[in-house]
RNA sequence: GGUUCCUUGGAUGAGUGGCUUAGUCAGCGGUCUGCAAAACCGCGCACGGCGGUUCGAAUCCGCCAGGAACCUCCA
């Protein structure tokens, strides 16, 4: 199969074919979470889109190194210039350190990360421990020209930037439109124009996170962290950066200007950004107040959630609608994700079961070629899955005795399946993982039960059968009678 | 107001000129089962509106209506 990976790049508004610059390696970045509240449904979205496209390069034979960092200094709240350092403000009003709330959280994300399955970037650089990185970005800037001093703050200079190249070609606009349309803020004598950003605040002595800088004690402005982390782990040039599409502007604008202020061009090549969820057609954001957390997700308390989800329906429900797509959360539809996750887990704990015959009746052919076109086609995993379902039918079809399949064609199926199932779409059977471990007691508890059960059934004492069936029930386990007995999960 | 984008069946959600109007969930009929569940077989249901281009459009273009994100922190 000869296709090639495309992605969609931003800044080009067009899919184009992905292409390393030094091959095999491939440098990619991700901005992560800004670590003062405990991760929500809508953190879930990129770091399961770009888990996506981690396991995916690295299954193509790249050898990949994923940045994503954890913003824990540098991000105010109510605008880029006056408002309170999220986590300072976490911090003042919980009588902690700034640090121990950072640490906090990211114990909080890793957890929930973990649980859906996300797999670790290979580096996960903190702003805080890159201060001097960022003051060096900021003196090659000034020393270029394209920032100024001013009261020992120091700003971008957007306006001398956009004559000699374009601010606003990732986001398609440009600076008038952006001038005429950036809201007068209180504070803002210290800049030239309202559009340029700080990339250094100078902070007042009472400000719990600030650091001496050549301009005054003080903090970082909010863009600096990834352009000087990404240069710093994937080098002036590399292949993919994304985020959410809320990024686009203005952070990842500025990010651009940053890297061709201090170096005279783009570090990026692709830029990638996953859409938003919303909730009632609205985006679920922290800012907005209508966010669920993923932990009110895991365990159902939440007055909008009717009942508890796990982390892989969690997972599931995203990767069923293609990254660049908003989705809508609902119960409905994530109790039809929940559904067909089951009966895909259902499908794949049927593969070793299946016995092979001597000729191919099930309609398996091409089944590997089509899962890999669509996810050469942007990381189409919502066909990735559908060819899955196929699959599905097909494996319950054989297990059925309604159709066939050899040997050979039995073994690429199971290959195709898991490959795509498990080791990319990074999907986990849940319920055959509580099956495992030191539970030989619990088990054999239930299995006694059941041959009770099968003698009931024999008597034809359907009463006790029943009773036993519907107690196991109440407890939360799914039977299935088959030829050979009967099957049980929790 | 500007920028970017979206509008597909009961719910979700792919598809971008004809080839199959994917798939999942829900619904309906049947097989299997002591009854269920699961599974299997079968069925039904859609492309926001109006124009245009074309032999042919859900798919391209225009207008209209509705919606979203961004333009202030947010994944």
């Amino acid at each position: 199969m000869d296709t090639k990976l495309t992605i969609y790049n931003t800044l080009t508004r067009r899919k184009e074919v992905f292409e390393p610059l030094h091959a095999p390696h491939v440098g990619m970045y991700v901005c992560g979470p800004t670590v003062y509240g405990d991760p929500h449904l809508g953190h879930a979205r990129p770091a399961i889109t770009f888990d996506l496209l981690f396991r995916y390069l690295r299954w193509l034979g790249y050898k990949v190194r994923y940045v994503r960092n954890i913003t824990d200094v540098g991000h105010l709240e109510h605008d880029a210039d006056d408002g309170e350092d999220k986590i300072a403000k976490k911090a003042r009003l919980e009588q902690l350190e700034p640090m121990e709330v950072a640490q906090y959280y990211i114990n909080r994300y890793h957890k929930a990360m973990d649980a859906l399955g996300v797999l670790p970037p290979s580096i996960e650089p903190l702003a805080s421990g890159h201060i001097i990185e960022q003051i060096k970005l900021v003196e090659e800037i000034l020393a270029n020209g394209y920032a100024y001093v001013s009261h020992g703050s120091v700003y971008f200079d957007v306006t001398k930037y956009d004559k000699a190249h374009h601010y606003g070609r990732l986001s398609g606009r440009n600076l008038d439109e952006v001038l005429n349309t950036t809201r007068e803020l209180d504070g803002q004598d210290e800049k030239h124009n309202p559009a340029d950003f700080a990339l250094w605040k100078s902070a007042q002595p009472e400000h719990i996170m600030r650091w001496p800088s050549p301009w005054s004690d003080g903090f970082p402005g909010w863009h600096c962290e990834c352009t000087a982390m990404g240069r710093k782990y994937l080098g002036a040039h590399f292949d993919i950066h994304g985020g959410g599409m809320d990024l686009i502007f203005p952070h990842h604008e500025c990010e651009i200007a940053q890297s061709v202020a201090s170096q005279g061009d783009d570090m990026v090549r692709y830029w990638m950004h996953n859409n938003m969820i919303t909730i009632n057609g609205t985006k679920m954001g922290k800012s907005l107040g209508n966010f669920i957390t993923l932990e009110q997700f895991f365990t159902g308390s939440h007055e909008l959630l009717a009942q508890a989800y796990s982390p892989m329906t969690i997972r599931f429900f995203i990767l069923q609608a293609h990254y660049r797509s908003t989705v809508d959360f609902s119960n409905e539809a994530l109790q039809a994700a929940e559904k067909g996750l089951q009966r895909l887990m259902d499908a794949a704990r049927l593969l070793d079961k299946l016995v092979p015959s001597d000729t191919t009746t099930a309609d398996v052919a091409g089944f590997g070629d089509k899962c890999r076109a669509a996810m050469d086609d942007d990381l189409n995993s919502p066909v990735v899955i559908a060819h899955l379902f196929d699959a599905a039918k097909a494996i319950n079809s054989i297990h059925a005795g309604t159709a066939a399949i050899t040997a050979a064609d039995l073994d690429e199926l199971k290959s195709v399946f898991r490959t795509y199932a498990f080791d990319l779409l990074g999907l986990r059977d849940e319920t055959a993982g509580a099956a495992t471990g030191d539970n030989s007691a619990f088990e054999g508890a239930v299995d006694m039960l059941l041959r009770l059960r099968q003698d009931a059934k024999a008597n034809k004492d359907w009463a006790t059968a029943d009773k036993i069936r519907d107690g196991l029930s109440a407890l939360g386990f799914t039977l299935k009678d088959t030829k050979d007995g009967t099957e049980w999960r929790l």
